[in-house]
DNA sequence: AAATTGATTCAT
DNA sequence: TGAATCAATTTT
């Protein structure tokens, strides 16, 4: 990974280390990087504080559920890449997609710390006040990093323009790990498949 | 608490 | 062809 301010001890997360159970990968994806980068724009990155995880077939909650569509397919491809979809007709939700080919799995990005682009995502989101304010919800981060549709399908695992890292940041561990039910959720409300990092001021709210 | 907004999906 | 359902955000 190489590039004009890209920082040198950034390593794409591969696609192995994203082929197990979405509830086993969600929690190990806590204190990882997300980067966007473009011809044309400075580099934007955030930490992941807060994720949801989406079991596929196996979760009356995931748009999986009921099997491949041309919305879901990506959900089923191979690990490692981003599954991106509208919400409530105005919103941007970004998801990794995880599990092994074949098998539909992903985490939803629910919140990041801003790390890097800052004055962009400030742009990129007028009506944020606070910089907690900037990417604490999963339409929130889109917005911030500029992902919309386009990003659909894009492998996250080093050569596109979005990508996963790691910085070398430990993940949080023990009491700093919070868990609990998913948000926005009809179906299999009582699983607790939401996690996010305790010490952090920009999860959702 | 309520308005906003449109794609997706499944049922007629 | 129609209606229900939203992995949400903002303002009141």
């Amino acid at each position: 990974m190489t590039g004009p301010g890209w920082p040198g001890d950034w390593v794409p997360v591969v696609a192995t280390a994203l082929e197990g159970d979405p509830v086993e990968v969600a929690p190990r994806l806590l204190g990882r990087v997300v980067a966007r980068r473009s011809a044309t724009d400075a580099i934007r990155a955030g930490r992941i504080v807060e994720v949801e995880a989406y079991r596929g077939t196996r979760d009356p909650a995931s748009h999986a559920f009921r099997g491949p569509t041309p919305r879901t397919e990506v959900m089923f491809g191979p690990a490692g890449h981003l599954y991106v979809y509208r919400s409530y007709g105005m919103h941007w939700c970004a998801n990794v997609v995880c599990d092994r080919d074949g098998t539909a799995g992903a985490v939803l990005l629910r919140a990041l710390e801003p790390m890097i682009g800052i004055e962009a995502m400030w742009e990129a989101r007028p009506k944020a006040r606070r910089l907690r304010d900037l990417m604490s919800g999963p339409g929130k981060l889109c917005a911030a990093l500029g992902v919309t549709g386009d990003d659909n399908g894009a492998d996250l695992t080093g050569a596109g323009q979005v990508v996963v890292c790691d910085d070398g940041t430990p993940p949080p561990t023990g009491g700093d790990v919070g868990r609990g039910p998913r948000v926005g959720i009809s179906k299999a409300v009582d699983e607790p498949w939401r996690w996010w990092d305790r010490r952090s001021i920009h999860v959702s709210r």
